[in-house]
DNA sequence: TTGACTCTCCTATCATCGATAGGTAAAGTC
DNA sequence: GACTTTACCTATCGATGATAGGAGAGTCAA
């Protein structure tokens, strides 16, 4: 089961996520397409899997990034890591961050990990201070935004993504500003 | 020709723009579905007229914004009217700005719009002080971040694009900052 | 040992999709 | 009046995801 959702993830590279049929899937790994039901009830099952997949993945790699003392700059860490994490592999990323598969939705336990990660962003927005809803909703929005104009205009570059950590400092004294005044 | 195109885009309201079929278009029309190839060679094609379609509603659409003197109002209201045109018809949305149709890439005639009204948004942009490329970048990622974040989190709502004028404000600032140290 | 059960694979087939082949009848053109 | 063009048709293609139903090997209790 493992093996299939790792070929999957091979021909996703080669095709993109949507371009993964079950035929060739099944070919990829030895049998023959109806036996692939025997794992998946159907293919968003497949996708599913894949989803929870990358999203362990995910984890993994913010797990074992190694996290500055001073807030700001564990921010900034964290989101560099995310940010790499999502440049490196588009359709990884389409998979988990568009909503581009036509009837795909996650499970709840496929999604459960993206949870726990969201969870630790929002603590270090948190504790590097930004502390409204509001203000996090708009650090995120950001980082997206730049990963997506970065994937969809210049992938394998950094046009975007190399103003994160600038970006990062201005939202973060926003709040400051805002009190000033 | 144009009746095709508008009842595309009303099956593309109730199933997705991707949930389109040609049989479901061409009975909506009240014909068979090859006879919709005498109007086009593909569906790619059909999708282009669409796409042709959705750019130049949007043109008018930001023609007909009464832009304020001060440039900085200006740009607020530019953005607020794209995002309001962006927020009011998800299938329209999708087409226009996310890469979600497996292998439909505009032609370079229905792009031509879409390039006239981003030279007017720097141009706006310019006006209100942003001269770099860099902090263009910046700002348009942003506001791709917002509506990205609005339509797949709240359709519907404003929790992320009600912040438009503080971020555009804060965004418009930072030149002005970045010079003072 | 045997019978029942399950697991894993198969072949054959389905409906739907976008697309093509080839024909027909009306409308326009010279 | 002969010719071409336009706008439609039926029939069919190959590919897709999905289902039906069966074959063979392994497990396990009687």
């Amino acid at each position: 089961m493992a093996s299939i959702v790792a070929a999957a993830w091979k021909l996703a590279g080669e095709q993109g996520v949507g371009g993964v049929s079950l035929r060739a899937l099944a070919r990829e790994v030895g049998i023959r397409q109806p036996s692939l039901y025997e794992y998946f009830d159907s293919k968003n099952v497949l996708y599913d899997a894949m989803f929870a997949d990358g999203n362990r993945q995910l984890l993994a790699r913010l797990e074992a990034v190694e996290l500055p003392r001073d807030p700001r700059a564990a921010v900034k860490a964290f989101m560099q890591a995310l940010i790499g994490f999502c440049v490196e592999d588009v359709p990884r990323y389409v998979l988990l961050f568009q909503r581009q598969i036509p009837g795909f939705e996650p499970s709840a336990e496929s999604y459960e990990p993206a949870r726990t990660f969201l969870n630790r962003a929002v603590e270090l927005l948190h504790a590097a201070g930004l502390e409204s809803q509001a203000d996090v909703d708009c650090f995120v929005a950001m980082v997206a935004g730049l990963v997506d104009a970065q994937i969809s205009n210049d992938p394998g570059g950094d046009r975007w993504v190399r103003h994160l950590d600038r970006l990062a400092d201005m939202y973060l004294d926003e709040p400051k500003r805002r009190s000033h005044r």
